[in-house]
DNA sequence: GGCTTTAGATGAAAGCTTTCAAATAGAAGC
DNA sequence: GCTTCTATTTGAAAGCTTTCATCTAAAGCC
């Protein structure tokens, strides 16, 4: 490959020219200007990312660490994320943790080698990024947060409004009649499970729904607790007429559990979840869901991290994203259960 | 950060014992080793992979270039490839093209100025691969190509048994008495979509099953491509008892399209895909579809660049994956549809 | 004990860029 | 035409590693 000194022997200048010319870094006198880009299109010279990043101490890299690109809801956070970085000219480094807060912290130490811009991070389960960060941005390399927060963070963050999607989600619910809920809650540890969770708390709250705590299954974020925890509250003595995922995965297990209970999707038992994830729509029946923009999230924080390492050393931001609810066909009047299925004795409990 | 000039001054040996200790590149008395293990240990040194990579004309990073994250296909490949080269100390840097090869241009352009020590590619639509590849080779760089192959290629490969794949889906249709089928196939300069129009078509041979062109339909792989032609093929007369989809996002296209004509699945039609992504099982009705091993696409493709940058210098491998049927609910003999609800003109021709 | 051999240790160079101090060329002024 | 600036241009150093030719010291041999 090309490289700087033979650009500069091909137009006739010094290396130190040539490095004017590609960076603006001096005024250079227009022919030179002009033998040097010739050279640059002839030879079809490209920097090294190396060497410059060696020089500058700083690449155009930026560290992407997050659970699980397999996990459906990563992957438009990353694709967001890439976006942006790729239009201002930076490229994403993907790790995978599969939350394993040792894995991170591997990821984290050996990213520090590249010497990234910036550093894009869903945290692990019990992540140790809040240390870890500090010394990352004393070398001067901006890290955010993206839709959970770890332990003592204070830097950078965009999250969804976890809460207020929560609490829209069950008010909603709520006015279709439901009065025996139950929640399938992501990890407590995770604070957008946490969010979640009270937003949900907050509406049986505001209409004064008392709620047992064996109503609030917690469960990982994945089909598999889902599917546990479905089975778990499905045998409950009043068996709840609604229950709230924490997200989709949780939704389709507990669809999956609904299926094998033999009990149907909205008629005998009414579901929503969270995320808004793709395949909602495509769901038996059409999930009800609360919609988080992935996406958004992605590019928004790769916009803020851009934005620091150009300089902008404020106080750190805290970009919260508007989540919708999205409708569909999950959700139905407990009303058709009673009316269908209950016993009485239930209806009696569920009224009260 | 630290580095090896601050080792080798807390040790007290010279720069090169530092680099043979943390390399094995030469024997090294076991106190010095000892002294530089623990001065190392100290100050907690990472080598900086610029630095190595500049000096070895090679760096630890992989390229992976794929179509889309967002694609509920392509995670589970570059997940596969990130698990074995983070196993093996690689790095993936991870490029989106939007199957647009002006942009794969870009980036094969510029992940060069990384030195990294292969490429993993997806190639987008009437990519250019091929050339670039043979520059990358020269420069030491393996490539090996995923699931689908740009013109002329002749390195390595790792692809599913497309045509296999779609022999035994059809065959299986066939099976259950479908003989009026059609196909909304995948783009035709793709390769996996022609081999899957190829395994459909040799099943239909076999049997002797004469199948109009009209009856094969292509369309992008995703939904709205799926949807639209799907809706074509529901208003040809006689009407197709089965889709095959080139994929199964095609097959969810399908389903809405079945769903806004008012027709069930598989009592009126039936339905199957190609893929079988996670939600295959979660759709009305659950959709038959053939799996393909994306994790083992990625792990097979990193594997064997790894064994290239090991020396392997062998012949161009070709490796074909096992594809499997999993048969679901989407699929039910046509006798059903012509008992329920096909005027009997159509049975005739249904049973011609 | 003196000399050869060899294992082990060292310092410098190279890989490619940016930047800074220093040098040069051209222009302006008289 | 010569001096003094100013505007450009230049060469070298630095950033961190690996490697190679050299060098040192210890071991082996007679």
């Amino acid at each position: 490959m090309a490289n700087m000194k033979q650009i500069a022997k091909i137009a006739g200048v010094s290396l130190g020219t040539v490095s004017h010319v590609l960076n603006k870094s001096a005024p250079v006198r227009e022919n030179l200007r002009k033998r040097v880009m010739d050279a640059v299109d002839a030879v079809g010279y490209q920097p090294s990312q190396l060497a410059r990043g060696l020089r500058l101490d700083k690449t155009n890299m930026i560290g992407m660490i997050i659970p699980d690109v397999t996990n459906p809801f990563f992957p438009a956070v990353v694709r967001g994320a890439e976006d942006v970085a790729f239009a201002n000219g930076y490229r994403l480094i993907l790790c995978n943790t599969d939350n394993d807060h040792s894995k991170e912290i591997v990821h984290l130490n050996e990213l520090r080698t590249f010497l990234p811009s910036g550093l894009i991070v869903i945290p692990s389960n019990f992540s140790d990024l809040t240390a870890q960060a500090e010394s990352y941005r004393k070398s001067g390399t901006a890290v955010v947060c993206v839709d959970r927060l770890p332990k003592g963070w204070e830097g950078d963050t965009v999250t969804a409004d976890n809460e207020k999607g929560a609490y829209e989600a069950t008010s909603y619910v709520l006015r279709q009649g439901h009065r025996l809920l139950a929640m399938v809650m992501g990890p407590r540890h995770l604070t957008n499970a946490q969010d979640r969770l009270a937003g949900f708390k907050r509406a049986l709250h505001e209409k004064k729904i008392p709620i047992g705590p064996e109503y609030i299954q917690e469960a990982s974020f994945d089909q598999h607790g889902g599917y546990a925890k479905t089975m778990l509250l499905l045998r409950m003595i009043p068996r709840p007429t609604v229950i709230f995922a924490a997200n989709d995965m949780i939704a389709f297990g507990a669809l999956l559990a609904f299926r094998e209970a033999g009990l149907h999707c909205p008629e005998d038992i009414s579901l929503i979840g969270f995320d808004n994830l793709q395949f909602a729509e495509m769901t038996s029946p059409p999930l009800s869901s609360v919609s988080q923009p992935g996406f958004q999230m992605g590019t928004t924080a790769a916009q803020i991290l851009i934005d620091r390492v150009r300089g902008d050393d404020g106080p750190a931001k805290h970009l919260i994203l508007e989540t919708a609810l999205k409708i569909r066909d999950s959700v139905a009047p407990p009303s058709a259960i009673s009316a269908q299925k209950s016993p009485s004795s239930r209806r009696g409990k569920l009224s009260k």
